[in-house]
DNA sequence: ACCGATCCCCCCACTTATCCCCACTTCCAC
DNA sequence: GTGGAAGTGGGGATAAGTGGGGGGATCGGT
């Protein structure tokens, strides 16, 4: 169960470090890809494979789910956490998501998103004032 | 499990250097192919028999069965990673492909595509700022 | 049948990138 | 205040990618 947000850096050779509290359910492996919105999202391996397996089972011969399916599997890598607990960011998707140097992690229960700090900061300011208005939206579906 | 793109060149001879991750799962022997879209596809041997007994059942009289029966085993060439974890491609296939110098060597979770670099950019540039919609598109399997 | 040429495969060498380990600093808990 | 764990940073060893050269088998010609 992944929550909270974190401020972490990465370093010069795009390496991040992994909060603490959420190491232990990625202890088994884990898979970086796009997530929506340019952020990244990172599954635990368990996860990911259920994912990729219905994304596999999709149709060859509709264009569109050849395009979907090289997309998500040519952007996606899967690595381990390594002996202080971080993963590597490729460029590819430091580029994807505008990560430089300070990075934004959060919990997100099933998974886990990295966010640009500015693009953080102003989805987050977007939904305070909103807030309410979203707030109520979303309080049919508890 | 093979994710992530990597751009490989094929030397005078041919050769193509497949990526370290992707070894393991290989090395019990391979085959190459004409891919759907002008790519090349690579099939460990177990995922090959399985494919091959699939494309074996289409039916005879649909004239696109034939036509993608004939794509796939006319051109295929079942080959073992050499000491420094190369495949040689055949020139009819690398024809086929619009490989010459560079390639872009794709996982798809069970199998491999590989890539004229151009085709692949063209390919995958439409996607990149909608790159959002794919995403979300992934999110509902979940 | 013998010789020669060609093709293919294996081995070697160099450059570059990746991984792993170690050390320092900071923050929290006791 | 002290101890420990978490976050941060750098350096060295090792493997990966790339290119070229040599040896052996095969095929064709003489």
């Amino acid at each position: 169960m992944f929550l909270g947000r974190f401020s972490h850096n990465l370093d010069a050779k795009g390496r991040l470090a992994i909060p603490a509290k959420f190491r232990g359910a990625l202890a088994d492996g884990l898979v970086v890809t796009r997530g929506i919105d340019r952020c990244l999202s990172v599954y635990p391996l368990a996860a990911w494979q259920t994912l990729a397996e219905r994304v596999s089972a999709l149709s060859i011969s509709d264009p569109d789910a050849r395009q979907f399916r090289r997309i998500v599997f040519a952007e996606a890598a899967d690595e381990a956490l390594d002996s202080q607990g971080r993963i590597v960011v490729g460029a590819e998707l430091r580029r994807y998501a505008a990560l430089d140097r300070e990075a934004v992690v959060v919990g997100m229960n099933t998974y886990i998103e990295i966010w640009n700090p500015e693009r953080w900061e102003r989805l987050t300011a977007t939904v305070e004032d909103e807030g309410t208005g979203i707030a109520q939206r979303l309080a049919d579906l508890i």
